[in-house]
DNA sequence: GCCGTTTTCGGCCCGACTGTTTTCAGTCG
């Protein structure tokens, strides 16, 4: 199945074959930019293939149009198989030692015919790799670990954003009480709340008479977190934690702030375009300034607004830095009025003690009046759940009562609908008959069980959910799980089509562990004129907190407030259901 | 290999740190 994703992989280990073997680094990083773009892309490309709008895809030229034509045809790209004729594609698991580049791969390759991991650690340790130029001991012993480190924890693993966020703030407090230290924050992909992260990267600013760089290097070195100093200089020190985590601090005095800020918040993408409009005005952009080139003169920024408006930009905020379009819009004066947290005035998507939850359904509505919200829905498991205590028939309507009795505890303060999370069961079916399900007030279609299926019956499952004329909203559509999980194989195209047709809202489930709709997804659904739902899930009070994971992933799918029906008040939401 | 209000060729973002060197290549972000 060439989906977006092969197509991408293909690419990127074209990418990474013809760096090794020493091809002009700007046709390498046209691959690896082409393969980028593809994976980011909301549509599958098979589709845009079909209307012959290939080269729409920006990094995609007449003569990658025609590679993707070729994989879409015969299902396998020649050139990726010439290449890997003549260049062990063996050599591209050696690409994830940290610290080994395509540089030191050929000349491991060419000089000792190494072509295996395995052959790369035996060589090490008969301390054959010493002797070779540019090597040494210490580079050898630094290779061995590498090694070991990457059979440990495989390749590249992303965490979770949830996991990383608390690390983050533990970290900052650390530092941010340290004299002369005026400013801390988190940058990269955690600023930019991506749904997982690689590294961390922090940032501080200093004081020009009191701030002492050195003395911050050394206490973040010193962290009782770190388990390695993986390199310590004057402004830039990076250590990794015991989980693997790498996280990078850079330091620069507070008058570079917004330039070092935008710097290190990235995308990489984002920072490349932000140069090249400094370029045509005669500027050149790095972490510490802007330089005009013909005079010298520096051009220092304390913000980030100011670094946007020397270009001629509006703010952009950090989630839409990923060069997926925002700039053009900025430059138009398009951007999207992005969602806020206090646009959201209901939860639609939680559990009480009725099945799996830690608490009441009053206690629930008195945590959600804390939070300020208006009207949250019930919505405990259905009865084949059985692991999470799913309600029969009888016990859904014994809740019923409930919640009406709690309803008039509650009037004036806060509405409760009554729910449910149906689940669509491995055979295709529906949890409730039809009948049970008309005298709920809102009803959620979920799979939990039987991800695995193949697509078609994956497929069957939910468009049979989207189709039923009692199903308002689908939870968390392919129930992937971060970081392990991937989720069912879905056409999503299929997915989104069929509940815009239907009226279907989808859920942005704010769990940091789901995510789900991820951004993509949600900017595709957008486009297709699909309702979404932005709800927590909360199995306990506490995870009513967890809504601005939800938040930042509608955020970077560009939502605004109209596009989610949590901003929506309580006759327009009773109103607008299917 | 892509791309263009310096447009079909000649560019293509910029800097820190390490380990090996005696001025820099390789890697990373």
């Amino acid at each position: 199945m060439m989906t977006n994703h092969v197509i991408a992989q293909l690419f990127a280990d074209v990418a990474d074959l013809l760096e090794i073997r020493g091809d002009n680094i700007h046709r390498v990083l046209s691959y690896r930019k082409a393969a980028e773009n593809i994976f980011a892309h909301t549509q599958e490309v098979a589709l845009l293939r079909a209307a012959g709008q290939l080269t729409s895809i920006p990094g995609i030229g007449q003569t990658l149009a025609d590679k993707i034509e070729e994989m879409l045809d015969t299902g396998k790209l020649d050139f990726y198989e010439r290449l890997a004729a003549e260049i062990p594609v063996t050599l591209l698991e050696l690409l994830q030692v940290e610290g080994l580049g395509p540089k030191r791969v050929k000349q491991v390759y060419e000089t000792l015919g190494i072509k295996t991991l395995d052959e790369l650690e035996t060589a090490a340790k008969a301390g054959q790799l010493r002797d070779l130029p540019k090597m040494g001991a210490k580079s050898e012993e630094k290779l061995l670990k590498n090694i070991q480190a990457l059979r440990l924890r495989g390749a590249d693993k992303r965490l979770p954003l949830g996991e990383v966020y608390p690390i983050a703030q533990q970290i900052l407090a650390a530092l941010g009480g340290m004299a002369g230290v005026v400013q801390t924050a988190v940058a990269g992909s955690t600023r930019r709340w991506r749904d997982t992260i690689g590294d961390l990267d922090l940032l501080v600013a200093l004081d020009a008479e009191t701030g002492d760089a050195a003395a911050v290097m050394d206490a973040f070195c010193a962290l009782p977190q770190a388990a390695e100093v993986a390199a310590h200089g004057p402004t830039k020190s990076r250590i990794v934690l015991g989980n693997g985590l790498g996280v990078d601090l850079r330091v620069l005095p507070a008058a570079n702030w917004g330039t070092l800020l935008a710097y290190f918040t990235g995308s990489q993408a984002h920072n490349i375009r932000l140069r090249e409009i400094a370029q045509k005005q005669g500027l050149s952009l790095n972490e510490y300034a802007f330089t005009n080139v013909a005079t010298g003169d520096k051009i220092l920024c304390a913000t980030e607004e100011e670094v946007y408006a020397t270009l001629g930009l509006p703010f952009i905020p950090p989630v839409l830095r990923e060069d997926r379009g925002e700039i053009e819009a900025a430059q138009a004066g398009q951007l999207p009025q992005l969602i806020q947290q206090s646009d959201i005035v209901a939860d639609l998507h939680m559990h009480t003690t009725w099945s799996d939850g830690k608490q009441t359904v009053l206690e629930m509505a008195e945590a959600a009046v804390a939070r300020g919200l208006q009207h949250i829905c019930i919505t405990d498991h259905s009865v084949s759940l059985g692991i999470a205590n799913g309600l029969s028939v009888e016990r859904l309507r014994q809740q019923a009562a409930e919640i009406r009795a709690a309803n008039e505890q509650m009037a004036g303060r806060i509405h409760i609908w009554h729910g449910t999370e149906m689940e669509i069961k491995a055979d295709g079916s529906l949890d409730y008959p039809d009948e049970v399900l008309a005298e709920l007030d809102f009803v959620i279609a979920s799979l939990h069980v039987s991800l695995g299926q193949p697509r078609e019956q994956m497929m069957a499952r939910l468009l049979k959910a989207i189709e039923n004329p009692h199903v308002d909203m689908i939870a968390h559509p392919t129930g992937r799980l971060l970081p392990e999980r991937e989720g069912a194989d879905l056409d999503m195209e299929r997915v989104l089509e069929a509940a815009a047709r239907t009226q279907t809202i989808l859920e942005i489930n704010a769990n940091p562990r789901r995510l789900d709709l991820r951004d993509i997804h949600v900017r595709r659904a957008l486009e297709l004129g699909v309702k979404l739902a932005i709800n927590t899930d909360a199995h306990h009070v506490d995870q009513f907190d967890l809504l601005p994971f939800g938040i930042a992933t509608a955020q970077r799918g560009w939502a605004t407030a109209e596009n989610v029906v949590n901003t929506w008040p309580l006759e327009k939401l009773r109103e607008g259901r299917p």
